[in-house]
DNA sequence: TCTGGGGTCCTAGGACCC
DNA sequence: TCTGGGGTCCTAGGACCC
């Protein structure tokens, strides 16, 4: 490799590869004769298709589904009819009765992300994990043009799973993921700065990760509706608008650029579980059956940590009232804990911190300020010294 | 017939310490 | 009597993402 010319740092080369429609297209490896029809997956206790006498597969259809369910994923002939993921399933019902609905089936798809992810390493080592069917690669180290090189990570891909995906190869994450959804699905794009006018700035404000359906609905209300109005619009007007921090955030994505490095490895920062009731339910009327999921719910994360070897300093709990409204309470124990009596204690604290007159649809129990069980069992020497004889 | 579950990050006020 | 500021921790809420 040649040293950058000086005064002016080499360009990097990120890619941000997306599966297609993850969750249904592994469904579909599974069931064939469901390709080309709407299929959505997502729910709980939806029925697994059943088999007929003559050989053939019986699947639930959108119509018959009764409850809470959003919709994970769904094919891409659904979201030709308007059903998108986390949509609620009985308002998707209304748009596509006759679509298929599958239960969601995470062992799966977990077992599919491993298998994508290591294909990919196999040819690109330096990956950061984005959650199950997404990840970026760094291939700056790369002297191969940037479609063969993408072109050997979709074979790779594919060849590992059947399954197809989308990348973007730009000069940073913020365009790499902008980039991968414009050729969807089963396709590349690649890109530099030169052309962010042409192809990044007549895309909506809201294609930006980080701009969400509040930011646009804020920036539409300054007439800025496009990545090119935002990149024009005066930098003290967003910092007026947005704070400081935002305000020079939305700027700088505005022209493209993001100096975040890949992360090949973090920490995790809390361990969360919750649930949805079927039906809301009332901490008098309801307290036994109540009492039952919040200590399940605390056992679970109790179980969760001690897998996954942590302690947490800090316990909360969210709950969710039947009018959508959501609170929390949260606190900070003196010694971190995996315990499930201890974290069923603690949460059992927060929730009498908490209005219990209406009824609830959603309890859940948070671990947080994470500490590595390790380094608990071990304590440092500093710590040792100030301990009592 | 509304709206899952698992996360991260940011803001903001008050306590408390120096 | 009036006058400080910075730093960190704790807690609550909210936006956003997959």
């Amino acid at each position: 490799m040649t040293a950058p010319p000086p005064g002016n740092t080499s360009e990097r080369r990120i890619a941000h590869l997306d599966m297609d429609a993850f969750f249904a297209s592994v469904e579909l490896l599974h069931y064939p004769e469901l390709r080309g029809q709407a299929v959505v997956v997502g729910g709980r206790s939806v029925d697994q298709p059943v088999m007929e006498p003559d050989g053939s597969r019986r699947f639930a259809r959108l119509r018959d589904y009764v409850g809470r369910g959003v919709v994970t994923t769904s094919t891409y002939e659904a979201r030709a009819l308007g059903v998108f993921s986390a949509m609620g399933l009985m308002k998707s019902a209304r748009l596509a009765p006759d679509a298929i609905l599958l239960p969601a089936n995470f062992d799966a798809y977990r077992d599919y992300s491993r298998r994508f992810k290591t294909a990919v390493a196999g040819i690109a080592p330096l990956i950061e994990d984005r959650g199950i069917d997404e990840i970026f690669i760094d291939l700056s180290d790369f002297d191969e043009d940037s479609q063969s090189l993408a072109r050997r990570i979709k074979q790779a891909v594919f060849d590992a799973t059947g399954l197809t995906c989308s990348i973007g190869i730009t000069p940073n994450k913020l365009l790499a993921k902008i980039c991968s959804d414009l050729d969807k699905p089963d396709g590349i794009t690649v890109l530099g700065m030169a052309d962010i006018p042409d192809r990044i700035w007549p895309l909506p404000a809201r294609k930006i990760n980080g701009i969400g359906p509040k930011a646009s609905e804020r920036l539409g209300k300054l007439g800025i509706h496009s990545v090119g109005e935002l990149a024009a619009a005066p930098g003290e007007l967003l910092v007026r608008h947005f704070g400081r921090t935002m305000g020079s955030w939305l700027q700088q994505v505005a022209h493209g650029i993001d100096e975040r490095p890949i992360k090949t490895s973090r920490e995790p920062k809390s361990i969360s579980r919750e649930s949805t009731f079927q039906r809301d339910l009332h901490a008098k009327l309801d307290r036994d059956e109540l009492s039952e999921i919040f200590t399940g719910i605390c056992l679970r994360v109790a179980d969760d940590l001690a897998r996954k070897g942590y302690v947490a300093r800090t316990i909360g709990i969210k709950l969710r009232y039947a009018d959508f409204q959501a609170v929390t309470r949260d606190i900070t124990l003196s010694t971190p804990t995996a315990d499930g009596r201890l974290i069923r204690k603690a949460a059992g604290e927060c929730l009498k911190r908490v209005p219990l007159d209406q009824r609830m649809r959603l309890l859940g129990v948070r671990a947080g300020t994470l500490l590595p069980a390790a380094e608990l069992a071990a304590p440092t020497a500093a710590v040792q010294a100030e301990l009592p004889l």
